[in-house]
DNA sequence: GCCATTGACGTAACAGCGTTAACCAACCGA
DNA sequence: TCGGTTGGTTAACGCTGTTACGTCAATGGC
């Protein structure tokens, strides 16, 4: 490939992260509502206009953002495939998914606290290494095969689906509620470990 | 009381109630986002001015709404005062709480899904007869006191928000996510309840 | 019964938003 | 050197929530 090609995409490409950069922290910092494509480009020296040549329009942005961050949120996931044991395995991926809310509060609410015009598709579904959800759901299949589980907790879909919710509702609790007072708050992280705790303790058959 | 200024009055709260059951359709058939006080005011044939004569500004609109939903929420917990055994109550709320969401979904999103500017004073947070968490918290107090819970689980603020975490999970995820084809939907009601059941299981001491 | 006061509502406008049409200058391959 | 492409700007559009101000009828003290 001649070089001149490569550098125009290689400063175009500089420019796109550029903006997307800024556009992380501004939503990071105020959130999406509150965060104006003009107060983007100021902080980046360039105009509004500017950042419509490299993006379709504001939740553009914010999609590819989220795009990355579910990637490395599967990413995460995947780091728990090495654990033989399918119950532990599972505690540590709840682990992980509310680590991954609390530490990119903005993408979560993004990906899975918006109301989303149809426009967001998630990556991956045929791919179960690489779609979240799928995981989840593959691991619990592991549990139910192992034969651990009472025998009301059967379906896969419904057990990865109450998992994901508990740690979910954690969460949303936690990302919409923090900082109100008529709420003697408790530390997330803890309340998702005691949470998932009680849920998979609920759910083993009693071994006596 | 003079009739004259009574009836003055009374007009006033009509138009009040005209402009909040206007909003409430509006807001429940697009979202808050989508409506705006121009569409409002057209569908009572006012102009957007007059709004202003009677609510602060647009988010007090919703907040006024929320206070109304969150008075009927509170009075569908207070129906299972008459349940003697705590834990058995604590199921009927959580039970009671997903109906609530289920039955008026917008009202729920309201309440628990959005973004609040921090204006949103829940209200009656003195008295726990009608404060739905002081209300939950109340009856997981019992539970503790009762004796019947692991030693893990001793904080009434802990547990009252696990189980709520538990619910809002479920409900979260239904009503953002109801129609998407990427999960296997299981039903919400049926999902909630097996969630509660397992992590009640799971914090109750063994009774062999 | 008169008349100032009140209060509900409308008109017109403001500032700020996301977005876009039109334009311009530098660069590219020919 | 030319002409199109690329990457940026200027200025504007239509929309939003919101408000200063005007209007006009009902109210209430005399």
């Amino acid at each position: 490939m001649p070089p001149s090609l490569t550098r125009r995409d290689r400063e175009r490409h500089e420019t796109r992260t550029l903006i997307l950069d800024a556009a992380r922290e501004l939503f990071a910092r105020d959130g999406y509502e509150n965060v104006t494509m003009r107060a983007i480009a100021k902080r980046i020296e360039y105009t509004p206009t500017a950042i419509y040549h490299h993006f379709e329009d504001k939740e553009a942005l914010l999609t590819e953002l989220c795009h990355v961050d579910f990637r490395s949120l599967a990413g995460v996931f995947l780091r728990t495939q090495g654990v033989e044991d399918p119950v532990e395995r599972l505690r540590q991926i709840a682990a992980a998914y509310v680590e991954f809310a609390i530490e990119h509060p903005q993408q979560y609410r993004f990906l899975f606290l918006m109301e989303h015009p149809g426009k967001l598709e998630h990556p991956n579904r045929e791919n179960p290494e690489k779609n979240a959800y799928g995981f989840v759901r593959q691991t619990v299949s592991e549990c139910i095969a192992s034969g651990r589980l009472r025998p009301e907790y059967r379906d896969p879909d419904q057990v990865a689906q109450m998992c994901w919710a508990a740690c979910h509702g954690v969460i949303a609790l936690h990302v919409n509620f923090e900082g109100d007072e008529w709420v003697n708050w408790q530390e997330p992280r803890e309340t998702a470990r005691l949470t998932m705790d009680a849920l998979i303790e609920g759910m083993l058959l009693q071994v006596p």
